[in-house]
DNA sequence: ACCTATTTATAATC
DNA sequence: TGATTATAAATAGGT
């Protein structure tokens, strides 16, 4: 702007400093002015003189105000908005925990059924049940005849005679007996509620088995 | 500036207003950061452009802000300083009123005891008076015979007989046995209970007049 | 985005 | 203070 590029007004006097504040000062605002005449837009410049309380506004206390105001009000929005946005993102990290949480109960639950389930086939008695471990149950059952289903097919495709581990598990089990009687599954199921998670049987076979009765010609 | 002395931005298209608004918005900070390092203040800017919800705010959103919460701060300590003030001001004006009302008070009462000495000299027996009466009818007195002594001696410089209105009225009136009794004066003075306003009397004659004794020989 | 003529700002001096 | 002046910076208008 002048003979030299800046002047640092820190190491003048206290008056020469003031009369460089001064003019400067003039000429920001003089700026801030122009700008917000030609742009059309709202400016307000707020000054704090080290050493004096008092702040020196532009372009009048009112109208630094009133845009102060404004923007205070909008910076309390913007953090309003962004506690919102973290609290949803929380409710994400608790509904994935809760997911989680879930899976493993069922992996749990499952687990425990297939305890219990060796512990039939290994001579445990089906009174000594509650309708819980039953429904349970039920599921490993499906799923293993399932299995067998599907490993009975692959054997019949070739003709070599089946004989894997699970199959003679099976047979040589107390629960052999029950398992062939057709009344079984029947009793199994009239012990459920009818409120539970699992979809009602769509048949009156009562076991949710994608593909029904072919268990009963497994042996 | 340049070629010309000023451009007015709200004559061209969005694109090149925006350009000029940030170009010239560049400079005015760089103002004020030559400003408040070189003189070392505090300034904060917020603009606001017509239409953008989002203000700027400079030099950072938080440095902006914390300017402008002490800017606000302090105009909110100068509003209740001008509150204070103002309620000065309402406590001095209810004094002025208080003051009225005590003179008017006071003016009340004396016209009062006028009513009741007129009363008295009339023919109204003392013994009707409380002792509120007898005491404001004692500076009535008070009064009256300083008006008469200094009649009297107005009127001994002069050896012309005096024959005023009030000296007829007095001497006609059935209070002039009374007031002629020495001991009448001293049984009104014992009704007093000392906690008067009044200053107690000087001496046993009980009668707050500068000069005393001279009534005596009034007529 | 860059260039340049011109205006504006301002440091130094009186 | 205020005025002057030399020079730096900003910027309008064009490319």
């Amino acid at each position: 702007m002048a003979r030299k590029r800046l002047r640092d007004a820190r190491n003048y006097s206290e008056n020469v400093r003031n009369s460089i504040l001064d003019r400067r000062e003039t000429s920001l605002f003089k700026k801030a002015e122009e700008l917000s005449i030609l742009c059309d837009i709202e400016v307000a410049i707020i000054i704090f003189r080290p050493g004096k309380i008092q702040p020196i506004a532009w372009k009048s206390a009112s109208l630094a105000q009133d845009v102060l105001t404004r923007y205070l009000s909008f910076i309390e929005f913007k953090r309003l908005e962004k506690l919102v946005t973290h609290e949803e993102y929380l409710q994400k990290k608790v509904d994935k925990k809760e997911e989680q949480i879930s899976k493993l109960e069922k992996l749990n639950e499952a687990k425990e059924m297939e305890i219990l389930f060796n512990q039939l086939v290994e001579g445990k008695s089906i009174n000594e049940l509650d309708a819980r471990e039953m429904k349970g149950l039920l599921k490993v059952f499906a799923a293993k005849m399932t299995k067998l289903d599907e490993r009975k097919k692959e054997l019949n495709q070739p003709p070599n005679p089946p004989s894997n581990k699970e199959n003679i598990i099976l047979s040589a089990s107390p629960m052999e007996e029950s398992f062939n009687n057709p009344g079984f599954i029947d009793t199994i199921a009239t012990l459920g509620d009818g409120s539970d998670i699992e979809p009602a049987p769509k048949e009156g076979n009562a076991v949710n088995v994608e593909d029904d009765g072919h268990y009963k010609d497994l042996d």
